[in-house]
DNA sequence: ATGCATTTGTTCGTATGTATC
DNA sequence: AGATACATACGAACAAATGCA
């Protein structure tokens, strides 16, 4: 038998404070650590795990910047488990777009399926609740519009955009389609908003922005699901197409085509 | 002027490794701090931004678990800043949707549209070396079946079977359906086992499963986008649609039915 | 409402194995 | 081959603030 723990190892196999991270990923991700619960205290996860109270520390530095647990100073009861977020996919993402990493195209061409779907889904299941939730969103864009388009208004007006959007996404009653197209369409627009948004007619773009709402609207409404679904790929490849390579606008045209679209105007 | 560090603070505005953390991502996103480079040692971080060891530690811990950073054991030159990966991406993914009670229908439609779409752009952009990988792939199952199938079999089929939709994902050459897809096969294969596995005719599947990827390969050595994409939605239709309600099968029959595909068989 | 005990955040010091120069 | 420098890991200490009796 080994020493238990050689004080001074230089590469161990695994590092000390890995341990204890995965010990707890893999105790959320069974499900036998929820939220709301606590983990042992500092000190205690040292007797434990047998390691020195800096590797317990680091260990829960990364949990922290995971968002699985948080500690609060000073709290005996221990660090908090907390509730699930798509907060580390997002920075992950925002990270990648930053640096290049994901192209717009990527980007452009997931959100096309993923919105799409949404819409699909929505047309089958909303509620008439919901329908008007999204004319009220609907009515949010053009409020925002009514003053001279400022800086303050063209927020508002991304605002009720991603909230339409949502409600789409809760309509359609796919975890997974809400929770990663709130992912996708948060990254497009960070992506959209450093490159060729400020270069454009900004009104006119709002409004055409407004008017595919009220289509993609007018076919849920009617139950329409493949129409609803073409609309969105449709205005995508409308926006989209003529800022990216040939090779990513013909998969993007393909997505268009497939469900029966009409690529143009 | 408050002291520059006073040695005890137990809830500073920003921890002390948070500025660290935050430092170098900035940089990193900024893009003056780009894949090779070296971060200063431990130590002489411990100079530039005044705090101790122990919190330049936890950072780097952190801006590990990122897999922005990684710091090898004695090495003078310091971190090394990382090319930029998804593997964050994948992992939050990963953690998201284990923790995030998923429904089969829900994990199923997600997987019908990532795949199909993925079958899509690998038909427009295959190369040949790729149509070979994936030739090699199917007789992988192939060879899986041979011996009479036991749970080793079964376990080198589903290799096989998930290298094969690697292959597509990668040909397609979008890094996001790349990284979901993966995570969503991982997902269904892992509520599969526990559920409808057991229970049916194992050969029969696999040979149904051997037939499918082998339409799904002439389509894309075709260059047939379309029907390579139908192909992947009638079939998960055709494996999963009698163990959902009517509702989730509505949704999955349009999602055949958008794209011009049939229902039965 | 008050006081005590506990815990966190932080820092400093020390030992050790290893890779680079 | 030797010396240096580095990262890993351990332990101890202090100030501040929280939670519980």
């Amino acid at each position: 038998m080994t020493t238990a723990r050689p004080a001074g190892a230089a590469t161990p196999d695994t590092r000390a404070f890995q341990r204890i991270v995965r010990h707890v990923e893999g105790a959320i991700a069974a499900g036998s650590l929820k939220p709301g619960d606590r983990l042992p205290s500092e000190r205690e996860l040292v007797d434990r795990f047998g390691v020195a109270r800096s590797s317990v520390r680091e260990a829960l530095r990364v949990l922290e910047s995971l968002e699985l647990v948080r500690s609060t100073a000073c709290d005996p009861r221990g660090p908090q488990v907390q509730p699930f977020s798509t907060g580390p996919v997002r920075r992950s993402l925002a990270m990648l777009t930053s640096t290049q990493a994901l192209s717009l195209p990527e980007l452009v061409q997931f959100r096309m399926i993923v919105d799409a779907s949404a819409n699909l889904m929505a047309a089958i299941r909303r509620t008439d609740a919901q329908l008007r939730a999204l004319e009220r969103s609907i009515a949010r864009m053009r409020a925002a519009m009514e003053p001279p388009p400022d800086g303050a208004a063209r927020v508002e007006f991304s605002r009720a955009d991603l909230e339409f959007h949502e409600i789409i996404a809760e309509a359609g009653g796919n975890q997974l389609i809400q929770v990663y197209g709130e992912v996708i369409r948060e990254a497009v627009l960070r992506l959209i908003e450093r490159t060729i948004s400020a270069a454009e007619d900004q009104p006119a773009l709002m409004l055409r922005s407004i008017g595919h709402h009220t289509a993609v609207l007018a076919a849920i409404e009617a139950r329409d699901g493949p129409r609803a679904s073409r609309l969105a790929r449709e205005s995508l490849y409308a926006y989209y197409a003529e800022h990216v390579e040939p090779v990513d606008r013909e998969i993007m045209a393909s997505l268009v085509l497939e469900c029966g679209g009409r690529i143009g105007g």
